[in-house]
DNA sequence: TAGGCCATCTGGTCCT
DNA sequence: AGGACCAGATGGCCTA
């Protein structure tokens, strides 16, 4: 499956020049010829002088013309130091380069292969993550952060067997996550920035699942009104807002249009059992060190009154510049480039049964 | 221009 | 022996 990754124009140029991964049939002699035109440059030269010193260690004994060398470098480069055991150096004869240099093309092709692989899962993992951006893909560490973040919020779901209000929920996905990547969050969630900060954040930085207020149940526009995605799944395209194409994180993070509590801002679903919470995972939030924030990543920069409840419709205010400013983060790309991946998670269809229960 | 992100090459190590 | 995996190096692209 081509990914977004390699359909992604920007990329092309380089993918292609290795074309190898595109076409595992003429694989080897495309990359053979390609290689060779590399190898003009500056890797081609590296590998001609590095390669060497692996063939020495593959150990070629089919070779026709092989000899033994004797001790070529053991003049000088020795010095004091004893003679070195195992099996002695032999000579590089074309053929052994040539076999050599081959050896190094299969092996890159295959790095090329495995590399592409990790990518492609890292744009899988990037589609089932909250939010998704045509335009301003997640990097890959900010894809891991965000997956990280995304089962610690769900494990708290499923531990405590309530649903946090959004505010939390949020902060916890964003928790690390760099600022353009909040804003990206926040985007997709459609927050206003004002419902971003509580007292408690400003008090101490905050800390997941600490605060009890209620959830702010008002619908939030999907960026993709006509995306499947904000479709109902399976007859639960009863609701006016469904009916009008509305979704959200949170409705359909817990089922909210689909069930009968969706207007109950304290519906509390029955305990589930306890779910064993990785010992990585602090609860602590911002103040606490996170593993994460080794690399001095933002933390979140909130604008907006503290504790403000949500009042107007959404209007994104994130970015530390956009804090005082109170405008569009320039960061939010346009609602039709974004939308939620909490429909296609099959973790969410395991959690709306048990909400539902 | 510096910094971030990425793809690729490369050699080393470990495993089968 | 060969493949998988890993980390370092390098260069390109993009953005602030």
């Amino acid at each position: 499956m081509l990914t977004r990754l390699f359909s992604d124009p920007s990329l092309l140029p380089d993918v292609q020049k290795y074309s190898g991964w595109e076409d595992s049939e003429e694989e080897d002699s495309k990359i053979k010829d390609e290689d060779q035109d590399t190898q003009d440059g500056t890797a081609g030269s590296e590998l001609r002088d590095g390669s060497q010193t692996q063939s020495e260690h593959a150990g070629e004994d089919d070779d026709d013309d092989e000899e033994v060398e004797e001790e070529e470098d053991g003049e000088d480069a020795e010095g004091d130091r004893p003679k070195k055991r195992g099996p002695k150096k032999r000579k590089m004869t074309p053929a052994r380069v040539e076999r050599s240099r081959m050896r190094r093309v299969k092996a890159n092709t295959r790095e090329r292969t495995r590399m592409h692989d990790l990518n492609s899962a890292l744009d899988n993992l990037r589609k089932v993550v909250p939010c998704y951006s045509k335009t301003q893909k997640l990097s890959k560490i900010e894809t891991l952060r965000l997956a990280k973040n995304y089962i610690w919020a769900l494990s708290e779901i499923l531990r405590s067997g309530k649903r946090p209000d959004l505010v939390s929920y949020v902060q916890t996905l964003c928790k690390g996550l760099s600022q353009p990547t909040t804003n990206l969050v926040a985007g997709c969630l459609q927050l206003n920035s004002r419902n971003f900060l509580t007292d408690q954040q400003c008090q101490d930085g905050g800390r997941y699942g600490s605060s009890s207020f209620p959830m702010h149940s008002y619908p939030y526009q999907c960026a993709r009104l006509s995306s499947p995605h904000c479709q109902p799944v399976s007859g639960s395209n009863s609701h006016p807002l469904r009916a009008h194409g509305y979704c959200s994180a949170y409705d359909s993070l817990y089922g909210g249009s689909g069930s009968p509590e969706y207007n109950s801002p304290e519906y509390e679903g029955p305990l589930s059992p306890p779910l064993c919470v990785s010992g990585n995972f602090s609860l602590k939030h911002q103040g606490a060190a996170s593993p994460d924030n080794e690399k001095g990543y933002y933390s979140m920069h909130y604008s907006g009154l503290p504790g403000s409840r949500p009042t107007g419709p959404p209007n994104l205010v994130f970015g530390s510049s956009g804090a005082r400013s109170g405008i569009h983060s320039e960061n939010v790309p346009p609602y039709h480039d974004m939308h939620l991946h909490h429909e296609r998670a099959p973790a969410y269809d395991e959690l709306n049964a048990f909400f539902h229960n």
